[in-house]
DNA sequence: GCGGTTCATTGATTTAAGTCAAATACCTTA
DNA sequence: TAAGGTATTTGACTTAAATCAATGAACCGC
């Protein structure tokens, strides 16, 4: 397995971006920031580009992990998977976010499986260079340990409502969260289909599309497709909140 | 809320270990692995040794976060509230392992509540001076990001479990591990009582009992208290792989 | 514009697990 | 050792959500 997907790598190598361009685009994104401009252009020339299409495996889980990847374009689906096929999305990973990182600092096989949900174009760092500049660049030690807490921040909310609360928080949750994304705006367009959705929630399609028609039917939101208006966010904060009454 | 658990901080403030005591005990743990001595001096000097009794609380969701903890002595559960009182353990930490570091490097509040399981003693690192020591610590960054990976690693087992597993399959991976982690005895001693198992498998006290019943009845394990022999190992094995059948 | 695939919805049914309530065992300490 | 609290077990019941099954809608490539 694990050289199955070292030699996938090279099977789909390609150089989108021109060093220069490379080097450019990644002195802007977070994790980055601060790191001296030649190491930079170090870094660019030991990254391999992979193109993805739509479905198209990056890792699995248990496969070797010997570097960590960065989505360039399209974006890209983190999950776990029972024995009976359900899936369960751990993130949602879109232009700019660095992930599979686990492997790079503690064990060494991914923890989870990576798909491209569109076409896609990702980074991959190998490990040891990583490693290396870590030692001699504090910032990026820092902005990586930023990024890992963050993401123990998220997952912790996600056990949260896996354990301690219904579906429809979970819906309110993320309509609130994609709301406030949209700095607040009450008309939110859903990115994913309803199906990811439901995998993302930790339920399955059939449950979700009960749940959406509930609140459609109480007033509480209005759906149209992928477009969803929400008609009174205090109810969601007190789903949220409070579970039921649903 | 913050002053409160600052001044709490001094009030409850012992020096139990003589300052070489206590390098010499910070020497030994994986954290700080590689650290020069006379930086481990310096750390020393900055911690503050709190001392907590069964049931006490280190800190709570939405508390800021000026610094990380290193459990001493006794145990300390961290653990989400549900609105309706039902807990969620995300983890139990013993003698030796650091907790709390989210806000030092992502955010500033606590996402969850920390309390000691028993008398316990914690040691607190500011994170002024944690930052510090990482900038000019390759190696304890790297000890850092390898704790956080970690972490990640079991939170995302535990999300797989939550979502895609049903109790008795955790309850089997439980005991599995409990019997890995002596050695692969088949006769374990659970070290919680089994309502605190109940909230670190997702469930309650009650679901909890009647799988144990379940469990016992079907002889794949026997139980006294807490004492527990495994008498059917494939059994529990084949539980965690494909959830039902019990 | 048509046929096919994927996506979404709806209904009927099953099921795992939570709730409520009460009895029992356990354990500490006065 | 007895009393009081905590932990555990068991029973009857409820419920949220999964499963099974089928239909309908949207979308894509040809």
């Amino acid at each position: 397995m694990g050289i199955l997907v070292v030699l996938s790598h090279f099977r789909s190598f390609s150089q989108l971006y021109q060093p220069m361009e490379l080097v450019e685009y990644l002195s802007k994104i977070p994790l980055f920031n601060g790191l001296p401009k030649e190491q930079l252009v170090d870094l660019a020339q030991i990254t391999v580009t992979l193109d993805r299409d739509k479905g198209q495996v990056i890792f699995s889980e248990g496969d070797e992990g010997t570097g960590f990847y960065l989505v360039l374009q399209g974006r890209i689906k983190v999950y776990k998977l029972s024995p009976g096929g359900k899936e369960q999305t751990l993130h949602i990973f879109g232009s700019g976010e660095p992930f599979g990182e686990v492997p790079v600092f503690a064990g060494k096989h991914f923890p989870a499986n990576a798909e491209a949900l569109e076409k896609s174009k990702v980074l991959f760092f190998p490990r040891a260079s990583l490693i290396k500049l870590i030692e001699k660049n504090p910032s990026l030690a820092l902005n990586m340990l930023a990024i890992l807490a963050r993401r123990l921040r998220e997952f912790t909310v996600q056990i949260e409502h896996l354990s301690l609360k219904e579906v429809p928080s979970r819906l309110a949750a993320y309509l609130l969260y994609l709301s406030d994304r949209e700095g607040g705006s009450l008309e939110v367009k859903l990115d994913i289909t309803k199906g990811q959705l439901a995998s993302l929630l930790g339920t399955i399609p059939e449950t979700l599309s009960r749940i959406f028609a509930r609140m459609n039917k109480q007033g509480i939101i209005e759906i149209n497709g992928p477009h969803i208006k929400i008609l009174s966010r205090p109810a969601l904060e007190e789903l949220v909140e409070f579970g039921s009454g649903l």
